[in-house]
DNA sequence: AACTAGATGATAATTATTATCATCTAGGTT
DNA sequence: AACCTAGATGATAATAATTATCATCTAGTT
């Protein structure tokens, strides 16, 4: 089968593993290994929801009633920075549009946001026969490539990474 | 080859063919074509930077100085919702994250966005051969598979049509 | 135990988007 | 051509997600 839905039982053993070596990853990172990540890291991966910073929020308040809101925020994206985590989309700063409504795909360079369309005809003939998923039906789908322009890739060179607005 | 960045070339007319259909389209949807609605068109299929609100907001104005930001809002919203327009990133209500590291993809529900992991070896697979696309220096990728799920499906069947929020 | 770079909490600020509502108009009818 | 009305628009307020700021705190090292 070409298409499947990843099996949620498998989540357990891999959410132990994860957690795991999450306070030596953290370190190879150059990050402090704090309660507050800890217990962040742990709802997100006992989650089989994709949370929003909110619901993150709350599940971890139940143990750390102190912790606030801006640190979930700043947490999640710290995570996403050292890959301990990932954004679904990544594009957050604002609603794109397209006039473009044959199908097709996109490349973002993930440093100025500059989109380019793709074709990937194989792709579309993949999705085209497959008309359901599990309890879904298919719509349609885009793939998102995430990239590093040539103009920023050369600027990252130069300047020490400036982090991104919205991420 | 499998994956070639979009030939800018044919947009013009493409757009040309797109605009002259457009009141036609607009009819068919059940929506009065307004000049506003027009001009915001225009500027979205003469664009190749699938540009935000605000952008098509600053372009329209020049022509049409009195048009509120509100209506260029709801306009291409409104455009989305009879297919004469597409929003690149469909997730635009919070962002939402994944404690899942290994690659995989996403089907989500349009109506209620609940999101499902999926595997696609074989798209893996294509990318995982791709490290360059033009002036674009690949990192990774996502699919996004936009379905609607049994649950919203049945309701949907009965009740009519409740918008959904942020879209 | 002391030190300090970095982390956190509290809160203000910002920004994108949506809601509200009075007014206007596209497109049909008379 | 004047008239009607559902739907569209403009102006602005409200909402909500995220980020910025900054005083305080603490993880990890000395």
């Amino acid at each position: 089968m070409e298409l499947q839905l990843v099996n949620e039982g498998r989540r357990g053993p891999y959410a132990a593993k994860r957690l795991s070596e999450f306070a030596e990853r953290c370190r190879r990172g150059g990050l402090a290994v704090t309660p507050q990540r800890l217990a962040i890291i742990k709802v997100l991966l006992d989650s089989d929801e994709h949370p929003r910073a909110d619901a993150i929020f709350t599940a971890v308040r139940i143990q750390h009633p102190h912790i606030s809101l801006a640190t979930v925020h700043r947490t999640l994206e710290t995570l996403c920075d050292i890959g301990e985590a990932r954004k679904v989309t990544m594009l957050h700063d604002g609603a794109r549009y397209d006039g473009n409504t044959t199908p097709h795909h996109h490349v973002v360079c993930v440093r100025c946001r500059r989109i380019r369309d793709i074709e990937i005809l194989r792709l579309d003939r993949l999705l085209a026969g497959q008309s359901a998923l599990g309890e879904f039906t298919v719509i349609g789908s885009s793939l998102e490539i995430h990239a590093l322009c040539d103009e920023c890739g050369s600027k990252r060179a130069k300047t020490n990474r400036t982090k991104q607005p919205r991420g």
